[in-house]
DNA sequence: TAGTCGATGGCACTGGGTGTCATGCGGTGC
DNA sequence: GCACCGCATGACACCCAGTGCCATCGACTA
């Protein structure tokens, strides 16, 4: 039966967003071109998206639960840094799937403040979100809050760099060297541990 | 000579607002409310403010400057990260004088998300001015961006603590803290340098 | 056939933010 | 002492993000 309405709302509306976004920049697009691209209207625009910004974060909630539940999944003798790990794993995993969009998406979010602002709060999330199950896994408060910002800090630089060049399949390696070179330049000067392991740093 | 306007129109600006907020919450007040308490009107309030929540953030500015600037005056023998803590030294000795203010100032920002991720992008700057100081004193690209991301969470960290207790002092012994915490949890289980002395715990 | 459900449209309204011009005091040059 | 200019502010119109409320109308159900 021809339904009613054409199916998929929130997909067009996003698709037609970063089409535009694209083509004229965020700022001058309006939430009314849109609406219009996708053949509806400002007002079924913000019954899908809180504010004109969440159509370029639709599926952020999946990536939280995905990192979350890496991180209650990671084995019960495994200390925090280890459950990051195994997050950081699982994230790198689904993004090689979309490495296309993720380059588009990162260029649009680069152009402009406004959205790196949402980003980092997202961002922000993840990190509390990790800190919350690292608490439930027995790490303690400060410990817990720390090692999530760790994690995300990792992630949001290794990411930085995959969506620069062209090989989706790298992701976990330049993770891997990220969190080397954290290690690194934190114990720098403090004994053997500060060095990485000249292996892990090729990797990257 | 009377001058034809009161002076300070900005720190008018930023008191009235504050008070409002304070009162009534971010939200519910507006912009044109702001200027009238504070003998204004909305169109002179953008004149000093990009933006509504630009308001709270005045100084930020300053922050930053002493921020690179301690980086930059560290010995030319310190590492990235004792050119960091240098930074963190400066910035809790400015903090110290203005406890009370940044507790009413963080109250107002933890109520609404707006503000927390305008914060967000301001400590993003930082971090990434870090990154840039550090890089010109010859760091290595990787190890500057992660150096400053990890300056900015410890202070972060220990800055959520610090405007929950009532002692403005104990600033820079919560960093040291964080950061003594932050080496533990990411160098557990790769050898004595991973456990933080117990005396830099005390202190915090 | 009647009635309910649910996604969408329509519309008016608030408030943030901007472009543009007007205003009028203080200082400056002559 | 007069003409002029600079500059902080006001006034006003306007755009667009975001919301509340009610109308619409096909699909499904009794």
């Amino acid at each position: 039966m021809m339904p009613r309405w054409k199916p998929d709302a929130a997909g067009r509306l996003t698709k037609a967003a970063i089409t535009l976004f694209e083509q004229q920049g965020y700022e001058a697009t309006t939430v009314a071109e849109i609406a219009e691209a996708a053949g509806l209207t400002k007002r079924t625009f913000f019954r899908y998206f809180a504010d004109k910004r969440e159509v370029l974060f639709m599926g952020s909630e999946e990536l939280q639960d995905l990192w979350v539940s890496s991180i209650r999944a990671a084995p019960d003798r495994a200390g925090a840094m280890e459950a990051i790990e195994s997050a950081l794993d699982a994230v790198a995993q689904l993004f090689a799937e979309r490495h296309p969009f993720a380059r588009v998406r990162a260029r649009i979010i680069a152009a402009n403040p406004e959205l790196q602002e949402r980003e980092l709060i997202k961002l922000a999330k993840l990190a509390d979100a990790a800190a919350g199950a690292l608490r439930d896994r027995g790490v303690a408060d400060r410990a817990a809050t720390l090692a999530g910002q760790t994690g995300v800090a990792v992630f949001h630089d290794a990411f930085a760099r995959w969506v620069q060049q062209e090989d989706p399949d790298v992701m976990r390696a330049l993770m891997d060297g990220s969190l080397a070179e954290l290690r690194a330049v934190v114990m720098e000067g403090r004994g053997r541990a500060a060095r990485p392991k000249a292996s892990a740093l090729r990797r990257a």
